[in-house]
DNA sequence: TGACAACTGAGACTCCGGCTCAGTACGATC
DNA sequence: GATCGTACTGAGCCGGAGTCTCAGTTGTCA
């Protein structure tokens, strides 16, 4: 897992280098958190996990990762706002009420939904934001 | 329109009181204020637009007027939080970039969506939250 | 009319994230 | 390896949005 880990690290840097970013010591050392963070994480469970590195970077940090598209936002079922590390490509969550477990999804059909949505309203459509709550199947089997 | 205020404020009164709560004056006023906002507003213009009700007041009354579905939120381009007088019914919520003119929309589409995302990820969608961001017809025709 | 529970207002507080600015360090160039 | 410009960083202050507390008020029902 460790390996695992160093690769995808080394995979998010390669990313930022190739936008002309600088590789930092924080920001490496950011990104291994993150990674080691897992599912999801909220702004502050990174700034605790990773002591040396200032509140500011972090949020700075969260928002270069989230437009470069390697992080994701997250709008959870109560209006908080996690993160998580993007699958790649756009895509959507399932957020279990219960267990917070998130899911990502892609779904090819929501486009023709926004474009008859373009069509009727005459709105020129350029970003959306779907988040689906529910329960994920562990938590319907062990809640009956 | 004066008139049509009041017969909105009443319906949104009497919803209050079936639901067995009570109707009080800063409630009153606020349902009058927000009528007269108009198309959306955020909590703190509500807060100036009622000065003799105090901010926790406008923040329980938001949640519970959201609560009975009078009220609902919609979640900005930015990440902000705005809110509106529900048109009544699910829907979902286009915003212009440009100007910020928030429009309803029903999708009987989705929910076809959801079952199919159900049906891939066995979750139990209980609830989702689309917002579509772009261009209003009148920024289109505007910036060309 | 009286009783009581729901509601309210004031203002302090928390939480989340942004801003500023002086200092640091990356990495390109020589 | 030394130099240099600039992107980046950390500390800490700031502000917006919403919550909490608690004493006082008010709506509603008997």
């Amino acid at each position: 897992m460790n390996s695992m880990t160093t690769d995808s690290t080394q995979q998010i840097e390669r990313a930022l280098a190739q936008e002309g970013f600088r590789l930092t010591a924080p920001r490496r050392a950011l990104v291994e958190v993150m990674q080691g963070l897992g599912d999801q994480f909220v702004a502050d469970e990174v700034v605790e996990a990773a002591p040396g590195v200032g509140r500011a970077t972090v949020f700075r940090t969260l928002r270069l990762l989230q437009d470069l598209g390697i992080v994701c936002q997250v709008v959870l079922d109560d209006g908080a706002v996690a993160y998580r590390l993007a699958s790649g490509g756009h895509h959507h969550h399932l957020v279990c009420s219960e267990c917070g477990a998130v899911s990502d999804f892609a779904s090819g059909d929501i486009e023709g939904l926004l474009d008859d949505i373009a069509k009727r309203t005459g709105f020129r459509v350029d970003a959306h934001r779907l988040e689906v709550y529910g329960l994920c199947p562990e938590c319907r089997a062990r809640l009956g």
